[in-house]
DNA sequence: AAGTTAGACCTTACGGCGTAAGTCTGTCAA
DNA sequence: TTGACAGACTTACGCCGTAAGGTCTAACTT
């Protein structure tokens, strides 16, 4: 699409519209009102435009979506080298995993946007970089940086999935008991039943999972120093 | 909605439309074209019957979608207890992830949602009766069992998203060179041209991370036994 | 000063979507 | 014979993304 070269003209009354405010704009909407709510009739509205005007600065809905994705890759912790790896690997996934959070919509949207936008590349080089500096092969590099990512988007998504109306979290346990047949699942209910009495006793927690495969590989890496 | 029951009456020429026929339909139809052309209409079309008539059986297409998520949940091995509680539990995220491959749109659909149908109790009964049974305490099996199931959700779908046309997988380096600004990605680039020359040097492999997981676990497992 | 131009924005239209609401039509129980 | 009713169809509404083309206006020519 052709870019809107330096503005040269505008229009009196409002300031000009630009491929930035449209994300913005993309954003909010899908913050305040979640995904669905994020169309370009909308998106129009709330820009007070009509939709077929975004067309100009965007190339249609799927790169608002990519744009919206990079916007929210934007709020991840870029991990510096020259540090301890383990921990600007584990400081950049805990931060990724918080943005997730903050925008509960972003899990999905993040997760199946192929061609990565430029934020998303200057995060991926920099995990790769300092990964690469702790010593790791290319393959391992690789593994690495796929476990760990996926482990990250996988688990804001279950988190989500399993997030019932929190007004209702005492109660989980007596509702799956009631609703399921009888004593066919036992552990489930049990579970349910723990995860319900004690305080917040089973909350998820990112950084279980996160610091089994960080540690797994420091071990790796200790393992080949040796060689 | 009201089950239609046993069935008394048949129209003379067509066999009797059924919840199973429709989601059955439904998973040949995403197959086959795509998660997208799973749309009431198009099914009603492969049906021979108006998309309104679905809605008989089926209470819309979330419930669709539902049914759908089943139906590939039933594709995964269930793990059995008695046994080796890592053998068993890899076994089943290994086929799991297969299951998810075979299935390309499965992932994004398994992940986004909630309430779990009656396989995925089933499943998730079968991988907390086994978790349990090696001796982690409830807080660890259900830690363990979201970071398990995150890492198989997520490494699906990261896949599909790294997943270019593999016609030109060759030229994914030349293609990255070209395209990403000089000299500010070099470990993207190396990272790139590795995995594209070696022989499929850095296939995503899904066991990896698993392991890492499992190995932790184990040990975790062993030092609480001393104790 | 007048004409031209190009960017910014709008209008219309098309085909698709999910589904609420209502209608028809055979079959079977009474 | 009649009435109920399951199983299908019809119509309609308000969304959606976007192709194609039109219009307005400020700024640049001349």
């Amino acid at each position: 699409m052709t870019e809107p070269a330096t503005t040269r003209r505008a229009r009196p009354g409002r300031e000009p519209l630009t491929r930035e405010r449209v994300l913005r704009a993309a954003l909010e909407l899908a913050d305040a009102r979640g995904i669905d709510a994020v169309s370009m009739r909308k998106l129009g509205e709330v820009l007070h435009v009509e939709a077929m005007s975004l067309y100009r600065y965007v190339d249609g809905k799927e790169a608002v979506l990519d744009g919206l994705a990079d916007l929210v890759t934007a709020e991840f912790d870029v991990p510096v080298r020259g540090g301890d790896w383990r921990a600007e690997v584990r400081r950049s996934a805990v931060s990724a995993h918080e943005a997730l959070l903050r925008h509960p919509w972003a899990s999905s949207v993040l997760e199946s946007r192929m061609n990565p936008g430029p934020t998303r590349l200057r995060y991926l080089e920099a995990v790769l970089g300092v990964l690469r500096e702790a010593g790791f092969d290319w393959a391992t590099v690789g593994r690495a940086f796929m476990a760990i990512d996926s482990h990250t988007y996988g688990f804001a998504m279950q988190e989500q999935a399993w997030a019932f109306d929190p007004a209702v979290s005492d109660e989980i346990a007596a509702t799956f008991a009631a609703m399921l047949p009888g004593d066919a699942y036992p552990n489930l209910i049990a579970m349910a039943t723990y995860s319900a009495t004690g305080p917040d006793a089973v909350r998820p927690e990112f950084t279980f999972g996160l610091d089994l495969m960080l540690d797994g590989l420091e071990r790796l890496r200790q393992g080949r120093a040796g060689e």
